[in-house]
DNA sequence: GCTCCGATTATCT
DNA sequence: GATAATCGGAGCG
């Protein structure tokens, strides 16, 4: 695992990235390097692990039905941080895609640590391998200190960003993890990388 | 390696 | 009142 020190924010994707297929987008987002600034602090990493999330007519996705309650932020202008909380005490975060009113999104599971690695272990309940700090939805959420608090930040100028990273050589596609309502399309994305999240390597195919 | 289960609360019905 | 885009640990073998 690669480790540098220094991230480039004038690399920061600009909304255009966003503006595109749910699906297209989350292919693009493997590579690139998901930064939190926090104060003097910028903690982050290299996407690994995607999964694409339509608007309606999608069953697995908060945005199946109208654009109300906590989705209502997916059917927004794309470039926009889409954060949940769920099971009583895991945070997603999600980057919505799209022209306004699509309702889509791309849920970033999981990252290879590159920046401040010590400082991503916080929070962490034990003393995980460096692989694991932030290989799942969850996990990446607490490594990067991301909640509610930052649900609808902007993507090109907030505290969370995503920059330009390098494209990987190989994609690989599966069924989305954990939903009890889904029609079994291929939306999840990884690439060759340790950090991919453990639950999905149950269910890859 | 694998499967199963408890934790804990915002959101939705 | 039920469920959830999860995680970590226990139990099994």
């Amino acid at each position: 695992m690669r480790t540098s020190s220094e991230p480039d924010l004038k690399r920061t994707l600009p909304r255009s990235f966003y503006e595109r297929s749910v699906e297209r987008v989350a292919r693009a987002l493997l590579g690139s390097l998901l930064v939190r600034v926090d104060g003097d602090a910028i903690i982050g990493g290299r996407i690994v692990e995607t999964e694409a999330y339509g608007g309606p007519g999608d069953p697995g996705s908060h945005a199946d039905r109208a654009p109300n309650g906590r989705a209502r932020i997916m059917f927004g202008p794309a470039g926009i941080a889409y954060v949940y909380f769920t099971y009583g005490m895991h945070h997603c975060m999600n980057a919505v895609t799209g022209a306004e009113g699509t309702g889509s999104a791309v849920l970033i599971r999981a990252l290879e640590p590159l920046f401040d690695l010590e400082r991503m272990r916080l929070g962490a309940p034990e003393h995980p391998p460096d692989h694991q700090v932030a290989s799942g939805p969850g996990r990446r959420c607490r490594a990067l200190r991301v909640t509610r608090a930052l649900n609808g930040v902007d993507l090109t100028t907030g505290p969370v960003r995503i920059l330009e990273g390098a494209r990987p050589r190989h994609i690989d596609s599966g069924v989305r993890v954990g939903l009890t309502l889904d029609d079994g399309r291929e939306w999840r994305y990884w690439t060759d990388s340790p950090s991919v999240s453990t639950r999905s390597l149950r269910t890859r195919a």
